[in-house]
DNA sequence: CTATCATTAT
DNA sequence: ATAATGATAG
């Protein structure tokens, strides 16, 4: 059987708003070291990584490897039942029809209990191949988000140009043309500023704007993001979270004419 | 060759937000003096006039008479993209295709730069009269907009009476009538909630609320707002910027039935 | 002055 | 349902 703990229903919470509107259905694979979940968006351009890592929970517990599908829209549904500062705990058999979701006051003066139907869901192994990429950029995620809502009102695509000073956000569109610089810069006293480039070569490619705008749902998750780049291999949007956890997002880029 | 850079970007995003919703394209005018803008609503009733004198930038370069035509609706998108606190600088070649926006955090850190996309616009060169007022109030601007706002509730036109005493603001309507009278009083310690009446005759005049309100969004840009009647002429709505600039919108009355 | 929230308008 | 706006709190 699964039970696993989170102290703050609120990460789920974000990560499935963060996530639904790509995804509809997806497995939830529990095993020992946590929970992962793996997923293709409907036009198969992005894909989603999660792991929220058995060192997230307290306790966790798992016996036997389950996969629990979710459709997201009903997981949403009972999320919003769950308030801010509750106690999440997520339980289910080792051959389960329902997956069980407990929310209590840390008072536990208010308990709500919610099962949600599991459904079967076609589990396309998705091998995400490890990459080291030319550039890695670590940045504000709310200036990450920023960017790419201000670029989407000129614009379908953006370039995201990295070289050792900074990284060059850019887009043209019917009205005009616009572009972002970003000095690389340290700041010590506040890390959740700090603009960081990592980087081996130079690199310039293009995205569409509407998945990067998608993929900002998670800003509220982190305080910085991370951005890997590698010519003709999809962007990888990282968003860390506590204990080992975090939320990716892979984008392949746009080539040639489709620019 | 136009160069001109406002410590404030801020000052630019509140002007342009205030006359979007009255006018769609428009000519900003620059000369050595500064850029101007006049342009008509579509119903042709209200007439909007903004000087941002060349005292208003630093540095101001303006080699020769450029008109840049601009939607505002696309210059409101690229101005979303400034942070309050952002520096401006307006760039144009003598004969230009595009306007260029650059905004840069006050360290440089970050620089963002636009380019909209120009358009010819048929200046219809607008004539405005330089007129003795009867009557000229001054008073707070967020009392002016509330006294619209608040009134726009009941009915669609208000009488601005004014005399020695006081301006009175009154409207009827279906569910009743509504008047705010202020009395003219002089705060020597907040000059910004002195109401000041300069007058040569008692005048009363109707106008239309819904253009009240929408001049009132300028509200942002002064504490103070000047309200200039004569009888049988146009309504003057006068906001004061810094460094010799204004924000002038002009409205005719309702006469008659009209009321 | 920014961020969040709450309200409203589309 | 979502987006834009305005109010409020930090």
């Amino acid at each position: 059987m699964l039970e696993a703990r989170l102290e703050q229903a609120n990460v789920l919470k974000k990560v499935v708003e963060a996530i639904k509107d790509l995804v509809q259905d997806c497995n939830f694979d529990c095993n020992d070291s946590g929970i992962a979940l793996q997923a293709m968006d409907n036009s198969h351009v992005a894909l989603v990584s999660m792991l929220l890592s058995s060192a997230a929970f307290a306790p966790y517990r798992c016996d036997r490897n389950i996969a629990l599908g979710i459709n997201l829209g009903s997981l949403t549904k009972v999320l919003k039942a769950a308030g801010t500062e509750d106690w999440l705990t997520i339980k289910a058999e080792d051959a389960p029809d329902v997956v069980n979701l407990v929310f209590e006051t840390k008072d536990a003066d208010r308990i709500s209990e919610y099962d949600i139907k599991l459904m079967d869901i076609d589990q396309e192994h998705l091998g995400i191949p490890e990459t080291d990429y030319a550039a890695t950029i670590t940045m504000p995620s709310v200036e990450f988000q920023r960017i790419c809502r201000d670029l989407s009102a000129l614009s379908e695509s953006v370039s995201i140009e990295c070289s050792k000073e900074g990284v060059k956000f850019a887009c043209q569109g019917d009205i005009g043309s616009g572009s972002v610089f970003l000095k690389q810069i340290e700041k010590v006293d506040k890390p959740n500023e700090t603009v960081k480039i990592e980087m081996t070569e130079p690199v310039s490619l293009t995205f569409s704007l509407k998945y990067l705008v998608n993929f900002c749902k998670a800003t509220g998750l982190s305080g910085t993001v991370q951005l890997s780049l590698s010519s003709e291999v999809p962007l990888l949007v990282q968003y860390d979270l506590q204990d080992q956890s975090y939320l990716r997002f892979y984008l392949a880029p746009k080539i040639g004419d489709e620019e």
